[in-house]
DNA sequence: TCACATATGTCACTTAGTGACATTTAATAT
DNA sequence: ATATTAAATGTCACTAAGTGACATATGTGA
């Protein structure tokens, strides 16, 4: 337990320097950004922009993943006596998440509206939507009470993850390119539909408890 | 018709520094192999290689693109009145292509292998994997007489290229670290198994002809 | 054979990214 | 409080990745 403010203050400072990498890309195109732009917008040195980042285009990473980090929390918190759907309603939102948390998502929408002319954002996206898929891995089989290197867990992941993939790659793109308005619950609604076609196993609908009413249930520790 | 050649020309060159650059990303490592090491491999000027890539790891996509295009072409020759594990049957296999290509999968499925370690490698896969399922959009659109935007069939392209995917990287991982031997027929059934799984639309079983008996069906032309 | 387009080679150059070592920062023990 | 220590950052020289400009092939069509 002791190194561990250390490595969130980490992750602070790459998201920090993942912001200010995800505003130069949108003002002036991957190309015309370069590390010393970054580095000198976030007030730090270009020798540390490359102890976070491997490439200047993998600085939007953090970004794309505390996005992803989040939803997956929601998931990780789903109760097992409820569907998908009210669990979106009831967890998804504008107004339910942090003022910084939101206009973080709207760079993301920005960024992903860019995927068609920018290969460099699209190889980013990629890479954080395959660590969201790592992490449904572990959700599902934690819903459905499967172990995690089963391949039909692995499978459903990955078919969950490429449909909220493409459901944000279509509403980015919507509301940005072409100023289309959706509400909360449309996207909501499109969404929870998405996963729940694309899922191939039945993780959306209320599961069995691991303790049946009558049994003793342990207590909670870590 | 005038640059045809030229451009199949220029891909074939591309596929062969492509093959180079598979190697020695084997034998040696990507942090190990420079874009020099590739070129002169290939024989030809450090500057070609740089003509021809953006990167030195977009340098395996060719590879990886060739796989996949040849599987493209099965799925486009595929008849409506087939079921996908016939059509799989029927043109998968090593007996059933070039050696030329054998040798390629064969080195596809060793970088597969590798992809635990070389996050560079995953980054170049996944954009193949992208270009496989805008491939895949226009196959099932053709399939199911929808337009090539629907959203329904981008969904169901990319779960059943999703679960194309986790096949090949679960297949290629179990042979090359476990030295599991898989038959044909096995991997074939296992690929059908997953894609009928993920897909999201009807399009693995025989499906409706345009044409219906009886009615003048037109010439085929361009 | 000429004209033209495209691929390649050569070389100087810019930008991306690393190694080595000094300095700062912050958590913990005393 | 202060010493201790580990991790983050800064500085600077360096290697490798990638580009621009221009010359030279190589094939293609009239």
């Amino acid at each position: 337990m002791k190194g561990m403010n250390r490595s969130i203050a980490r992750e602070n400072t790459r998201l920090e320097l993942s912001r200010h990498a995800a505003r130069l890309f949108l003002e002036r195109g991957v190309a015309d950004t370069s590390g010393d732009d970054i580095a000198a917008a976030a007030g730090v040195a270009t020798r540390t922009l490359w102890r976070h980042f491997r490439s200047k285009e993998s600085a939007v990473e953090p970004l794309f993943a505390h996005s992803s980090l989040r939803f997956a929390d929601i998931l990780r918190r789903w109760p097992r006596d409820v569907a998908i759907e009210e669990l979106f309603h009831a967890s998804l939102g504008p107004d339910k998440m942090a003022p910084q948390d939101l206009a973080d998502d709207i760079l993301v929408v920005k960024l992903l509206a860019r995927l068609p002319e920018e290969p460099a954002l699209r190889s980013a996206w990629l890479m954080s939507c395959h660590i969201g898929e790592e992490q449904l891995i572990e959700i599902i089989a934690e819903r459905l009470d499967r172990p995690k290197g089963d391949f039909d867990v692995r499978l459903c992941a990955a078919t969950v993850m490429a449909a909220i993939r493409i459901v944000d790659e279509t509403v980015s793109l919507a509301a940005v390119k072409y100023g289309l308005k959706t509400t909360t619950a449309e996207v909501n609604e499109h969404l929870a539909q998405a996963v729940r076609k694309a899922a191939t196993l039945p993780f959306c609908d209320p599961v069995t408890p691991r303790i049946w009413p009558g049994e003793q249930r342990a207590p909670a520790s870590a």
